[in-house]
DNA sequence: TATTGTTATACTCTATAACTATA
DNA sequence: TATAGTTATAGAGTATAACAATA
């Protein structure tokens, strides 16, 4: 049995607009236009948000890395791998608690990553070329700070 | 070699707020939030955005669906494959051209989806807590103009 | 007992390639 | 020749379970 769609469209696009769909085409563009600009960093965003973090965050162990990226820490483990592999993080020991790794940035690690940083912001704007400086300045905020809150429930 | 990390953090949390790791954590977020107000949707929200587009868009072909929604033509397949045996939707040959197929809401598809947009958004608004009603309203209004004007480059 | 990290394995989502049928 | 849809297969990203080392 099918609806005759008479009561579709009531005055427009129907129903209001779909937030989830437009933050996933968001994300899908985002991985096309940042990753080229990433190189062949391993892991892609993945990798460049790793690296922000161990350089400029306050969480180096790999469990707190992995929180923070909001990725199991089995997942983790093969990501620092690769950064490693790369030449651009190290593992060194906690003497404080043998079962941490604390990971820090190689002084290439640091350079790469400062070197990364404008041209992932340059990417992130022909991203959102749709929109005006304002408008860019402000969806960032809105982002931030959304997602910021959910890392506090966890 | 390790970076003594001297020069981190000039002025607080480095480098520019990570727009990436932000929208990321919202899709994830969003995931987690909306899904359970879908119930047993098949394919969850990427089956609710199907929903919606058969219903309310202008895209009634299996392509024209993945097109909207970003996704291979391939995976539109299997996605009506389980709309279809759910009894939300059903293919209809289309007389002016055979080779594609008309995907057209049932009567219960409708009236489903239309429960579920109420629930999605009231999931939407809860994922969205930390931001005033006004500043949910501009996100919103931001993502949906910036992901609409990508989709013009498909 | 609980936590950190590792490894092996499996699952989900998506894409690629090859095919049929239509245009 | 090109497009719509299907099917089989493969890849990327992620999670679960089991383990060793340490707390």
């Amino acid at each position: 049995m099918i609806d005759d769609g008479t009561h579709a469209d009531p005055g427009g696009p129907g129903l209001e607009p779909d937030l989830g769909r437009g933050l996933l085409a968001l994300v899908r563009a985002y991985q096309e236009h940042v990753s080229p600009a990433l190189g062949d960093l391993p892991h892609g965003p993945r990798g460049y948000q790793t690296l922000r973090e161990v350089g400029y965050g306050a969480h180096p162990t790999q469990v707190s890395l992995a929180r923070h990226l909001g990725v199991d820490r089995t997942v983790m483990t093969y990501l620092i791998d690769d950064l490693v592999e790369a030449g651009l993080v190290e593992r060194r020991a906690n003497p404080e608690d043998r079962r941490q790794r604390l990971v820090v940035l190689t002084a290439r690690g640091r350079s790469e990553v400062d070197a990364l940083c404008s041209r992932v912001v340059e990417a992130e704007d022909s991203l959102l070329g749709a929109l005006t400086t304002k408008e860019r300045g402000q969806l960032r905020r809105l982002v931030i700070k959304a997602a910021g809150a959910l890392d506090d429930n966890r």
